[in-house]
RNA sequence: GUGGGCGUGGCCUAGGGGUUUAAGGCGCCAGGUUGUGGCCCUGGAGAUCGAGGGUUCAAAUCCCUCCGCUCACCCCA
């Protein structure tokens, strides 16, 4: 039997509801916002991600679903949002339009990794990018983007943590000291720290083992090496996020995976989350779509990985609304109640009313049965008499009775009761 | 890539060498008289007990291998 492949799923009809309902406040928030959805393809040829991403990182290194093309190409199905939004941005000259450009997108996102709980071969990712303005108020937009999004759903005992990791010029006085740092300590560093000393020292700080963590508490910060204008552009962060009332928490540690980010990086968390808690994060790329197209551009953006959302959302006990059903079922007995019935739920579908028509051959009994389980609030039964007569029975479920009507009067009285 | 747990009808579970022609609950289908739901009762369909091999007179039950699921590490959404 075929069986979905290793760390995907099907997103049966009974978790719709998460999904429409979160695809629905998203856009309803970008629109409010004032970003405008963008859909890239599910695949890019590899060298983007390879030079967005950067070689070192776990995604590139071992993470991604790369093959050839017939005509030899490396392609790679999409493990993360906004280089191919760059690319879009660049591809088609958005940089002609008034900036920053403001764009969103919900995508599947394909990473192979071992799949546990909330985390998945392919899964979806909510992301919005700004791109084409450095100022702070910005940073503090998307931020506060992400929070009212998961505040639209009812999320409840979030956190925010922010960090900013400095950029190039920051990073030139302070890796330096970073390296020198944890030369002393190399031999306590475990394998993979050994390797981020030579690859990608400002990982060293985030790494989880315990005894690296240790080390990592007396490391000097970035944060307290930033360049006067990173310095400036932080408190500004934190100032507006303070006019926003948005809770954070600073985490000198944050350091994002993805070798893009410069300067503000943030995570968003539920309380005392554990394994994969992280369901949003997201930075600034101030560097990315130069080193992508030549053309010094300042970006910001955000992703939130929906899987996770829903998990928490169910977690936490929030329904999403529920995603509206016919209410109307018609019941039918012999052919010529068929042939009347097949009209009838016509009509009302053709009147915008949700119907459906009991299945064939069946007691009126089990029609009625299956009406109830449907969730049916009325029932239409058109027997043999009824179908001589031009008439209907309906039946209110909730109440139990009914009336026998006119055919015609139908669409009008169940009209009437969809209101 | 490494480690732990688990694989019995669509779903949840019982059974841990012979009394099992594999049991129960949910769900599905049908009946409980003539054309009427939700409760109740009865019946039915549906399982090569993850796959392959081995031990044994006898395996869902024991052993081995593989596969899958799951959780954790790593990393991330």
């Amino acid at each position: 039997m075929y069986k979905t492949p290793r760390g995907t799923q099907d997103i049966l009809p009974a978790e719709q509801a998460y999904w429409r309902f979160i695809d629905q406040q998203a856009s309803i928030l970008c629109q409010r916002y004032g970003y405008q959805r963008i859909d890239t393809p599910v695949f890019e040829e590899s060298g983007l991600f390879y030079r967005s991403i950067g070689a070192g990182t776990d995604i590139v290194d071992k993470e991604m679903y790369t093959f050839e093309d017939r005509s030899g190409t490396k392609m790679t199905l999409r493990p993360e949002g906004t280089a191919p939004v760059c690319r879009a941005y660049i591809e088609h000259g958005m940089h002609n339009l008034p900036q920053p450009v403001r764009l969103y997108y919900f995508a599947p996102i394909f990473r192979y990794e071992r799949p546990q709980a909330g985390r998945y071969r392919q899964h979806y990712q909510f992301g919005v990018e700004a791109l084409g303005d450095a100022d702070p108020s910005l940073d503090a937009e998307v931020i506060d983007l992400a929070w009212q999004f998961l505040a639209s759903l009812g999320m409840k005992m979030l956190v925010l943590q922010v960090n900013n990791i400095g950029c190039k010029l920051c990073r030139g006085d302070y890796l330096p000291r970073l390296k020198q740092y944890y030369s002393m300590h190399s031999e306590a560093l475990c394998p993979n720290c050994q390797v981020r000393l030579e690859r990608s020292p400002l990982r060293l700080l985030d790494c989880k083992n315990p005894s690296c963590q240790q080390i990592a508490q007396n490391a000097p910060k970035i944060i307290d090496h930033l360049c006067p204008q990173c310095d400036s552009h932080f408190k500004q962060v934190k100032g507006y996020l303070a006019y926003l009332e948005i809770p954070l928490e600073i985490n000198p540690y944050l350091v994002r995976g993805l070798d893009y980010y410069s300067s503000t990086v943030f995570e968003i968390q539920p309380e005392g989350g554990g394994a994969q808690s992280t369901i949003g994060g997201g930075g600034r790329y101030d560097n990315l779509i130069e080193e992508l197209a030549g053309r010094a551009t300042p970006a910001v953006g955000f992703a939130a990985g929906i899987e996770r959302i829903i998990l928490n959302m169910q977690k936490q006990g929030i329904e999403p609304p529920p995603i509206p059903q016919p209410k109307v079922y018609v019941a039918y007995l012999g052919e010529e109640g068929s042939r009347e019935a097949v009209k009838l739920v016509a009509r009302l579908r053709r009147a915008g009313l949700g119907a459906i028509k009991a299945p064939g051959g069946r007691s009126l009994k089990a029609q009625l049965k299956q009406a109830n389980s449907l969730g049916a609030a009325q029932v239409v039964i058109i027997g043999e008499e009824e179908a001589k007569r031009g008439s209907i029975i309906l039946r209110d479920m909730e109440k139990g009775d009914q009336k026998e009507i006119p055919q015609q009067k139908a669409v009008t009285l169940l009209r009437d009761f969809y209101v």
